[in-house]
DNA sequence: TAACAGCGTGCGTTATAACGCACAAACACT
DNA sequence: AGTGTTTGTGCGTTATAACGCACGCTGTTA
């Protein structure tokens, strides 16, 4: 827990080059100068709360997590997955939504390839812990949080908790 | 999720308040220099990375938590409704949707307006069991089950249950 | 090969974050 | 009263974050 700018540094490029963005697009997106913004990356400068709050929702993030540290390590087994699938609600083509209930036994991974672009899903953990990996990008969440990331790009689900995983899926097409 | 430094320096001077430090204190302890600390507070600077991170570890908080934007859950208290709002998912733009954890008491209950046109809204219960009722018509949907309407209308949220239903809300705009 | 576009970095300038110091107000003990 | 102490804020200077622009580089196309 000490100085990580350097893994804000990491993050920021990270996230940058998996959403295919040049430093100029970045600059359009984020409204920080791209000169800035190639400082960030090589650590040469301390980036302002202002600036880091532009950069946060410029890639449609929470600062929290820009800045969080914790290090991810992408150990993936195989194992039987062991998953149950409730489909709450069904597609409606008005709302474009559907809703399922997953309970995940521990150590099960689920696996999803890219949805049609726009698409996007919200999970809501109730009880256990859930690993997302969309992209390259991976969170963690806990009982009672909420994470929402665009499903046009493969992700998934991963239950490195010590017992069953209950969490609900929102997904939203377009 | 915007313009919140405010949200920063109102929980650095509560931080500060709280252990009864005073700005030279707070200077010793963290780094940071008084003229700075004040600055900041007083929202006349938007500080630096380094800087925050000086006040993150002097306050022995982590970073994330100092500048976390997730509002604590309010509590309202009107009459008899005794009803927690947590935010688990502010409005973005992108997705036009914003999610809540609700939390009503024994006998609760909850009024809203009509939203804008097109708005729908997702309801699951976790515990306990909800009422609702949206224009003419009443639903009741226990613990586990999922329910979805059209937001363009009035709706209320009761709780009939003798004791408290927790429930999640996905509000999806147009 | 030449011309061109897009990429990231370096440079000079401006805006401002951060500092040290001094000051006035509020409170404490003489 | 007077004296010392601690509170927070204002001022002048320095350090640096942020910007706009231009340059060299690389990949593509004519």
């Amino acid at each position: 827990m000490q100085n990580n700018h350097h893994t804000v540094a990491r993050r920021l490029k990270k996230l940058r080059k998996d959403k295919g963005w040049s430093l100029t697009a970045c600059a359009e997106h984020t409204g920080v100068s791209k000169a800035m913004l190639g400082q960030i990356e090589r650590q040469e400068s301390s980036p302002t709360l202002a600036t880091l709050w532009k950069l946060a929702t410029g890639f449609n993030v929470s600062l929290s997590w820009l800045l969080n540290d914790e290090q991810q390590p992408m150990t993936f087994d195989f194992a039987h997955e062991r998953i149950q699938v409730e489909r709450l609600l069904a597609f409606d083509p008005q709302t474009q939504q559907e809703v399922y209930k997953l309970c995940m036994a521990e150590g099960a991974q689920s696996h999803s390839d890219a949805h049609r672009r726009g698409t996007f899903e919200m999970l809501y953990v109730q009880s256990g812990r859930l690993d997302i990996v969309v992209g390259e990008t991976q969170v963690t969440i806990k009982a009672g949080e909420a994470y929402r990331f665009d499903a046009a790009q493969p992700h998934s689900y991963i239950n490195r908790y010590s017992g069953k995983t209950e969490f609900l899926a929102v997904i939203n097409y377009v």
